[in-house]
DNA sequence: AAACACAAACATACACGTTTGTATGTTCGT
DNA sequence: ACGAACATACAAACGTGTATGTTTGTGTTT
């Protein structure tokens, strides 16, 4: 259940460790916290470790992007030493693989979590959309666009992350589906919208470095609402 | 006419030299082209070289991205060397962001080159949309996208860059604007589309990175060219 | 027009900071 | 007592900037 050799090898993964509470790399230094009175298992111990130290890679690779992330840094901000990153990562890559996947996986089971309201129309596609531009103007969408300009010159990490942005856009295009199968529109219109909206979104976060207006992003989202809400009605 | 000091100073950005011939940093390795028989005045040698370490510049920052993107490279590649390299450009901040400044302007001239032919009816919308897709996904693409993530972390190339950028879609928005007006369509709504437009083929260049499909994104944008012309009739 | 001085253009060499990986030592749980 | 978890220290590589040396064009003087 444990990972049985202390060296750790880049090629091989370790299991990911059961989180111990939701990610939250945007909050403030979040420093050490003191010391635990009760004694913890190895395995605790671990975890707790390993999970500070992504959440602390996300944060810095949020806020310093990747070239300018260091392990001296994610370290001190997980509230460790370097010695204990490297016991559980094997280097920078697999630091920020692991990272990105984590926070990618969360991501959908969020989405995920989303279908509940979704399916008892506590959420209309509106609310729906707001919440996919929320999550592409803000730091999740920072992290992935730090992560792919990185994945052009890094073949390694490219191929850790594309499964799990495979499978975050299939759990967008399950719950997107909904809001347009009920209407009678055909599937493959169906993805080609949400393929749309999300190349839209993307775009709009990128240009957000750029341009700070917000103004100016709403009312590209209000017209696209507009557009898809076209295509629901004229099906 | 020419800079007065040999020290070159990172606020104060040299004047953009004559250009030899016009960028075109996607093709092979370029080396140094054999001396040239007759004798060159020094504005003609320190407007090749400048020109020959912008291109360079570009390559290397296609292939190899901002972080990897080393000075010895970029010497090398220009056929020059490092000395020659700091005697024009005050470090790699200031090279990266002339060169990137530079290709811009080249884009926003080759845009305004294109309103001849759509002045001329020689050009439709759907074709400019194709040119504009062309660009986003080509290597004019691929080092903006370098740069926009490494201005996230750099105030100072991010304020050298914003003014050519803005400059550019100020470009884009004049010729679009043509297509709109003949049809009654009010300017506001036409630069609404042109934005939409952009964030669309913005988006699908950052996912091109990790999804090579062409096919894909050309069924994006057909579908997109018929929301253009919906809004065209619609109107 | 030839000789000169001067500055720009270009090349070489060094020195500093930064960052990563490794190797070794210490604490803690089992 | 044994190994995992964690900490400390070292070494090597890399890239940038600067300082210094050499060549080449230019304007001036005679």
């Amino acid at each position: 259940m444990q990972a049985s050799s202390s060296r750790i090898q880049k090629g091989q993964p370790q299991t990911t460790p059961t989180l111990v509470k939701p990610l939250d790399f945007t909050g403030v230094s979040k420093v050490l916290a003191p010391a635990f009175p009760t004694r913890l298992s190895q395995d605790e111990r671990s975890n707790i470790t390993r999970t500070r130290l992504m959440n602390a890679t996300l944060a810095i690779l949020n806020e310093s992007g990747y070239a300018r992330a260091n392990l001296a840094d994610i370290a001190k901000r997980a509230g460790v030493t370097r010695g204990a990153l490297h016991h559980h990562f094997a280097g920078k890559d697999d630091l920020v693989a692991r990272s990105v996947v984590l926070m990618l996986d969360q991501a959908t089971a969020e989405i995920e979590h989303l279908a509940l309201d979704v399916s008892q129309n506590r959420i209309m596609l509106d609310g729906f959309v707001d919440r996919i531009w929320q999550m592409f103007s803000g730091p999740l969408f920072m992290v992935t666009l730090e992560h792919v300009t990185e994945a052009r010159h890094n073949a390694w990490l490219k191929a850790q992350l594309t499964p799990a942005v495979r499978q975050f856009h299939a759990s967008l295009d399950t719950i997107w589906q909904r809001f347009f199968k009920t209407r009678g529109v055909d599937a493959a219109t169906a993805t080609d919208a949400l393929n749309a909206t999300l190349c839209l979104m993307r775009g709009m976060g990128v240009q957000s470095v750029l341009r700070d207006d917000p103004a100016y992003f709403k009312a590209l989202i209000k017209h696209w609402k507009q557009h898809l809400h076209s295509l629901l009605d004229g099906a």
